[in-house]
RNA sequence: CGAGGUGUGGCUCAGCUUGGUAGAGCGCUACGUUCGGGACGUAGAAGUCGCAAGUUCGAAUCUUGUCACCUCGACCA
């Protein structure tokens, strides 16, 4: 019995303003709250929470994979950000930088960092000297800084929490092969783990990350239309190993320059979250990363026998490793309803004293409302089941959305009658020259979100040019 | 950085045109009644009207300046 009524007067609506919803979800759901600094967000609590669960999930399969957590300064001094040209020009523009140490000024200034690149490299050099040092595989978690200059919160802020991979590798191949598995980490969580759909692919030359030979990314499409660079992956090549005099001994005793790859992902994913499953009723959270997966609420928690039973199915709950919360406030139960509606808690549970007659309780799905009646017996292997069942139902919701968003284009004018009917990916091959690339964006207003694996092909000859063209290209809005 | 918008109890806003010493709803606190989709009553606390100058007997209101935040564009995770 799903009910599409809108509880919640207080959000407005999706369809009338997206940008403005989303806001709203930030503030109403208890995730952010602005600070006196633009473009400094402060995650509360509950916004936290769900970063630490991201954390949690993607720190523990990093390690599997070999990884070591380290931790790296924040100031970079300025000849060192200037030692790789690509990565200074990419980068300068919206560093933030540290002048004076108290009324000292500095002889030379210190960048807050906006990435590590620099600091690893420069790290690199001193402790890797023979290839038995081979491979280092460091990630650190930490903030970084770009001054950007119109800012969201989770989306676009000028400090942001990540984590930033940095390996260094024997030969090209591995380090190729490291820059695909990360990927591909990044993707199965999102995938799996949050419920997000995403394509995986090679950013266009003119999109990469300063100073990477290659990057690849996964990309996302949002409730509305929009594509979200979710994570990224880069190649390096020995680039940064050479500018940086990234040295080390090989078996044969020559010297040799490693290969590098980085990867990260960010605070953004929350964003992308929040854009993806929610609904006019607040957030809608991925019962791997929600803070609280179970709420329940007792109805008519006076009556005899009702708080008995809902701390009872807490404790079962609890036992079976369920993040559960029993909300035994005094607020009515219909104001609990909204409120964890808002706050996106995946499975609710009513218990009342019919229930405890019937030996019954209500589980509501938040992600399509639905009601089921279940029996208290075994009810941890139950709610257990419906949390995989959200999950799912969420990433066929999102799917749906994506396939119905996603058009196959051939021309520039295909391209923007699939605009004039709304945002989503644009499916359109490309000759892989810049001209084309920056012609269909002036067109048509989207731009190229990534050349996805595959050799997926709908069409012989570039949509702009109309010569030969073997490359796929997701085309989109992108935030 | 360009274009718009907004700053008044915790929140949303009214009041500003035409200057006269600050209001509403929600929230909060206490008590009571309620409790299966944002309950109700009674009592109460809470505001240097973003900041700074100026005009005036008198400024939330007029003038000038300034700061911050939001939204949309261009650039970026």
């Amino acid at each position: 019995m799903a009910n599409d009524k809108k509880m919640v007067e207080a959000i407005t609506s999706m369809d009338t303003d997206f940008a403005q919803w989303y806001t709203d979800i930030c503030k109403k759901a208890d995730l952010i709250d602005y600070s006196s600094v633009k473009g400094c967000m402060i995650i509360r609590p509950y916004g936290y929470a769900i970063w630490e669960n991201i954390q949690a999930i993607l720190d523990r399969r990093f390690k599997e994979l070999g990884h070591e957590n380290v931790y790296m300064p924040m100031f970079i001094p300025e000849s060192l950000l200037n030692k790789e040209k690509d990565h200074v020009e990419g980068f300068a523009p919206e560093v933030a930088w540290v002048t004076h140490g108290g009324s000292e000024r500095l002889t030379e200034k210190l960048c807050v960092r906006p990435t590590s690149e620099t600091l690893f490299c420069e790290h690199y050099a001193n402790i890797i000297k023979s290839y038995r040092d081979l491979p280092k595989l460091y990630n650190q978690w930490c903030s970084v800084v770009r001054w950007e200059k119109t800012t969201r919160p989770f989306l676009r802020s000028r400090e942001f929490l990540w984590q930033e991979g940095h390996t260094m590798h024997e030969t090209a191949k591995e380090a190729r092969e490291e820059t695909v598995q990360m990927l591909n980490v990044y993707a199965d969580f999102h995938e799996n783990d949050l419920a997000i759909p995403v394509v995986k692919g090679a950013k266009t030359p003119s999109d990469k990350f300063a100073g990477a030979e290659d990057t690849y990314a996964i990309e996302a499409l949002m409730h509305d239309g929009k594509a979200l660079q979710a994570a990224t992956s880069h190649y390096f090549g020995d680039g940064f190993a050479k500018a940086f005099d990234i040295t080390y001994a090989t078996k044969e005793n020559t010297l040799a320059h490693p290969y590098q790859t980085s990867w990260g992902c960010t605070t953004r994913m929350i964003g992308g979250i929040i854009m993806t499953h929610g609904d006019d009723n607040g957030l809608v959270l991925p019962p791997a990363v929600a803070p609280i997966q179970v709420v329940i609420i007792p109805v008519a928690a006076h009556k005899e026998g009702v708080m008995e039973a809902a701390n009872a199915l807490r404790e079962k709950l609890s036992a079976h490793k369920i993040r559960v919360k029993l909300d035994d406030s005094d607020n009515s139960p219909g104001w609990k309803y909204a409120e964890y509606e808002m706050k996106g808690v995946p499975v609710r549970v009513e218990i009342g004293p019919r229930d405890i007659e019937a030996n019954q309780c209500v589980l509501v799905m938040r992600h399509n409302r639905e009601k089921l009646f279940v029996s208290l017996d075994g009810i941890e292997q139950t709610v257990a089941e419906t949390l995989v069942k959200v999950r799912d139902g969420m990433y066929a919701k999102a799917l749906e959305n994506r396939d119905r968003r996603t058009y196959v284009c051939r021309t520039i004018d295909e391209i923007k009658e699939s605009v004039a009917k709304g945002d989503g990916f644009v499916k359109a091959m490309w000759c892989g020259s810049e001209e084309c690339e920056d012609e269909v964006k002036a067109q048509t207003g989207i731009g190229s979100r990534c050349i996805p694996f595959g050799d997926e092909s709908v069409s012989d000859v570039c949509v702009c040019c109309q010569k030969p063209a073997k490359k796929l290209v997701y085309w989109a809005k992108a935030y």
